[in-house]
DNA sequence: AATCCATTCAACCGCCTTCAA
DNA sequence: ATTGAAGGCGGTTGAATGGAT
């Protein structure tokens, strides 16, 4: 009486051998929410990094025990609707503007734009004639015709810059104050992290943090709503100073995000037994 | 002991993507 | 190029369970 899809959910999340059940471990917590700030609802993605754990069982754990302490955690502090601002990729209706592939790549070609405005924007050399007015040359393929790109001047990085590290602010007010709704729109969008097989696995962890590194650090306003909210005073809260220089660090630096590191140390997130 | 309420988690649902015919 | 089946994913449901009254 059960269909394929059927036996085959069962299997993935309960009879598969190897999967490890109940009891999570404080590292294994910390790097759900982790993951959650940079990957959002997305667990599949998430759970590629927790090899034991099924997906759906990452997905129960978040929604009956995370959240909660998330919640408490932030009751003292304008604390808002979990429910309403989850969902980050795709809905129930799934409406995104490009598919996966496309919108990934797309993304990776704005960061890199990014990184290059930012690069000349932060440039110490005032006759540098690069200062950005016009979009950097990109060894990678320009973005499609479209709304412009959100880093295409410094200015923009600079306004994108200081409506993030206005105190208290970054949340609900970034793209918008720097009025860059293209971007908005474009970084809502979370870029897609298949997270099936193994080199898809990488490739999107590498595109994770990347991507959803550039998006949790360059446009904070731009992730998840709970990632902009709950997630970010939890890893956060500790002034806008030191994750500004960690900012500067990923955004100038090529190497990082490519390899496999760790991933506490793209974003910085304090001891969890502050949190739990 | 009975009832109510909250919590947990396996399973289901609907949508989307992929792939083979 | 088209189409239908299968797989994958995230959101949601409901039965089971435990604690409180």
């Amino acid at each position: 009486m059960r269909c394929s899809k059927s036996c085959r959910l069962r299997w993935t999340n309960y009879l598969r051998p190897g999967i490890k059940r109940g009891n999570f471990s404080d590292q294994e917590e910390k790097l759900i929410v982790h993951l959650q700030a940079l990957l959002g609802n997305r667990w599949a993605a998430i759970a590629s990094y927790l090899p034991e754990r099924t997906d759906n069982d990452i997905k129960n754990y978040w929604n009956t025990h995370l959240k909660k302490k998330l919640k408490k955690m932030l009751a003292g502090g304008g604390g808002e609707d979990g429910a309403s601002s989850e969902g980050g990729g795709r809905g129930k209706s799934g409406k995104v503007g490009a598919p996966k592939g496309q919108w990934e790549r797309r993304l990776q070609t704005d960061i890199h734009t990014a990184r290059q405005a930012l690069r000349d924007a932060l440039s110490l050399d005032p006759a540098s004639p690069t200062t950005a007015k016009t979009a950097p040359s990109a060894p990678a393929p320009a973005p499609p015709a479209g709304p412009p790109a959100y880093a295409s001047s410094a200015d923009n990085i600079a306004r994108l810059l200081q409506g993030w590290m206005r105190p208290g602010g970054g949340e609900a007010k970034g793209p918008e104050a720097s009025g860059s709704t293209s971007t908005t729109t474009q970084q809502q969008q979370q870029p897609q992290c298949s997270g099936d097989g193994a080199a898809s696995a990488s490739a999107s962890a590498s595109a994770s943090q990347q991507s959803c590194g550039a998006a949790a650090a360059a446009a904070p306003t731009a992730q998840t709503p709970e990632c902009s909210t709950e997630t970010s005073k939890m890893a956060g809260d500790g002034g806008s100073a030191p994750a500004f220089s960690m900012l500067e660090n990923w955004l100038l630096d090529d190497g990082m995000g490519h390899g496999e590191l760790g991933l506490m140390d793209v974003v910085p997130l304090g001891d969890p037994s502050e949190f739990f």
